[in-house]
DNA sequence: AGTACAGCTTTACGTAGCGTAAATGTCAAA
DNA sequence: TTTGACATTTACGCTACGTAAAGCTGTACT
């Protein structure tokens, strides 16, 4: 079966600019352009596309859904739980939104006459608790905020066997790591099978492993201070040698 | 006191862009520009900023603030009580994407392979609610959703004095306007007085009044066949005879 | 006086996800 | 052949600003 836009459009309940626009950002291109200029799509492009809109009704951004649907390593599950965090998070915003809301209804209706200063400083108030909320802020501007804010937040969700998978890998990390480092070559088989654990025990906390995150993560490790002297406690130095062995593992220029 | 921009921003906690650009929309103009050019802020200015970022903390769009603090007629207490409504939509809708989103994970966690077609068939069902949930649409469309939305949903926010001044303003209405039809003259002075009473009662419904929208609902009560229905009930041609004395009333030409 | 630097100005592009023209080409039916 | 439905690209509009860029003003220091 093939469509053109506006049959496509119909069968499936957007409008044509929504194709058009999806083919603008490559999401969904058209199977081929006819002679025309016409686009026609096929019926890999209607899988495909209800893929997008089944994604795109759980408010998925179409930036994240063109990685679910084109990244064969994405993990699906993943992006679908980090996008609940943030509906939740938005929940309780909007939550707050309202008691305030109501809050405010009430204190004029029951005719308190309240000052605009008085106003502005319950309001100032509200910004500088909101400022404080925000304070978490420095590191994952350093550092990209998905880097830190995926991770933090994901613990919570996993089952009883993955959070027991994931405790055995973060333990072997260590070990392999302590035992590497009395060789001190970073490059060393050994080395190497610490910095792939380290993968693999990453690979829970992210929804997309690349190499370029990991060895920026390892980079962090050396510069955050909590960070490094959870590795150092026993050995100092362990996180430096980590972020080498992460580094040679990954293929960064040293 | 005389505050630059960049002073304002502080005390205020914005940034200058904000204020400028609130200059621009003619939210918030500077009291005066002096010689170079600078906008200068005066203590009106501070005060009414205030109340911008009050509202604004409450998640008020901008241009329903500008009518708030510039429309001295504004019904703020309404205008609020409208914007909780939207709140609370949201929340629902949210609570329904959460929902959604689980389910999702759940499947997807429980191994139960769901082919892309059967995705695509809960969705598509999941569409067509939708559409059906919008069928109240047309006559939105027809004569601008604020007309029909903001009333719809007013009732429920009534104390209980209002719900009666509300009642018993209706019940004047219908009484003035079949002694008015009487003697058939929409410019008489009870039918004058009957569309005055009119604009009482839309008070209570209405955060804002304007002539326009007035005159427009009363040709709306022609036009539709149910509030047609509902004016005509005792007198046929009432809703006619409604909809000329508002004309002559809000100065419309007939 | 010269200069550095902070602070002000306006202009204008970018953001998400399309809606909505405008101007113009293509295809099948009457 | 004309009409009307459908296709194309280009581009502005929406929210509430962030973020340069380019240039003028005001104050302090040498």
């Amino acid at each position: 079966m093939e469509y053109t836009v506006q049959h496509l459009a119909r069968l499936a309940g957007v409008s044509t600019r929504t194709l058009r626009y999806y083919d603008e950002i490559e999401l969904l291109k058209p199977a081929r352009i006819n002679s025309s200029g016409y686009r026609i799509y096929g019926q890999a492009e209607v899988d495909k596309l209800q893929q997008v809109l089944f994604y795109r009704e759980l408010g998925v951004s179409l930036d994240s859904i063109k990685e679910i649907v084109t990244a064969p390593s994405f993990n699906g599950a993943n992006a679908l739980k980090e996008h609940r965090e943030q509906l939740l998070d938005k929940r309780k915003q909007l939550d707050l939104l309202i008691a305030n809301v109501e809050k405010t209804i009430a204190l004029t209706e029951g005719r308190i006459t309240m000052t605009d200063k008085e106003k502005f400083e319950g309001f100032k108030q509200q910004l500088i608790d909101d400022n404080e909320n925000n304070y978490g802020n420095e590191i994952r501007e350093k550092y990209g905020d998905d880097t830190v804010n995926k991770s933090n937040q994901k613990l919570k969700n996993m089952t009883q066997e993955e959070h027991e998978e994931v405790t055995r890998l973060a333990n072997e990390v260590t070990a392999t790591l302590a035992e590497a480092f009395k060789n001190g070559d970073p490059a060393s088989d050994i080395a190497q099978k610490a910095a792939d654990l380290h993968k693999q025990w990453l690979s829970y906390y992210w929804s997309e492993y690349s190499k370029e995150a990991h060895a920026g993560l390892a980079q962090m490790y050396v510069d955050d201070e909590r960070f490094k002297a959870h590795y150092d406690e026993n050995q100092p130095g362990t996180a430096e040698f980590l972020r080498d062995a992460i580094h040679i593992y990954t293929g960064s220029k040293k």
